[in-house]
DNA sequence: TATCTATTTGGCAATATAGCAAAATAAGAA
DNA sequence: TTCTTATTTTGCTATATTGCCAAATAGATA
């Protein structure tokens, strides 16, 4: 890797690092139809407002969501149109899987059956 | 998050996190044209191939890539076309990042001036 | 069999991440 | 100003990740 490659390299991983966690991606999911504020959030996953509060800003570093404060809430929102289209790759990759395993798993019924 | 919802955040979010390394992600990127074994990635990484095996493996436990023996070299190769679909999301990402960079500077430098 | 080459695995130290509770901020409302 | 609410930051511990070296494995080949 030359190091115009590694930075680069760090800039887009830096991305798919911010959606590999499951408390964060559910995040990013919802707010695919309307923003929601920090305490809505932390509802919603399930967990203390100061973790939510973390992995906004981590999402936010990464450039995947903005904020908007309205009043003492602050509002966060999708910063691009584009992440439908990654999360749905993933998703795409997951019913590869669970296919290709129910494959199996019918391949192995047939053996355990002969 | 309900048991079900959690599952599948996981599920997923497993595919976001194995790109989320600058090294694996650079190896998928150069995967997309021709496969590759562990050594010649090695080089092209310039990191131990003890390192890069692992990294293959994570790849691998998470459906990215898929490989292939022949005689002691092991090849590598994308397991699933869509990836190119979510790397140029992040990439847009990126893209629309430095352009905002970019304009925060011509702010600042025009403010410099005024 | 002995040996060589490509790869994987085990062990270990350094570093990074995750989560909660408590303290600190910020912006309104009384 | 004081209180209240929403959010962020700090401090801390537990856990996970990373990368290298060395050892183990798996196939060729002499």
């Amino acid at each position: 890797m030359k190091p115009n490659e590694k930075l680069r390299s760090e800039a887009v991983a830096k991305i798919f690092k911010a959606l590999g966690h499951p408390s964060r991606l559910f995040i990013v999911e919802n707010l695919r139809d309307s923003e929601h504020c920090v305490c809505e959030l932390s509802q919603m996953v399930g967990a203390d407002m100061s973790t939510i509060s973390r992995h906004l800003s981590i999402l936010k570093q990464a450039g995947i969501v903005k904020d908007r404060k309205e009043g003492t809430t602050v509002y966060y929102s999708l910063a691009c149109s584009c992440l439908s289209q990654m999360v749905t790759g993933a998703e795409n990759i997951i019913r590869r899987e669970i296919e290709a395993n129910t494959a199996l798993h019918l391949v192995s019924e047939y053996e355990e059956r002969s």
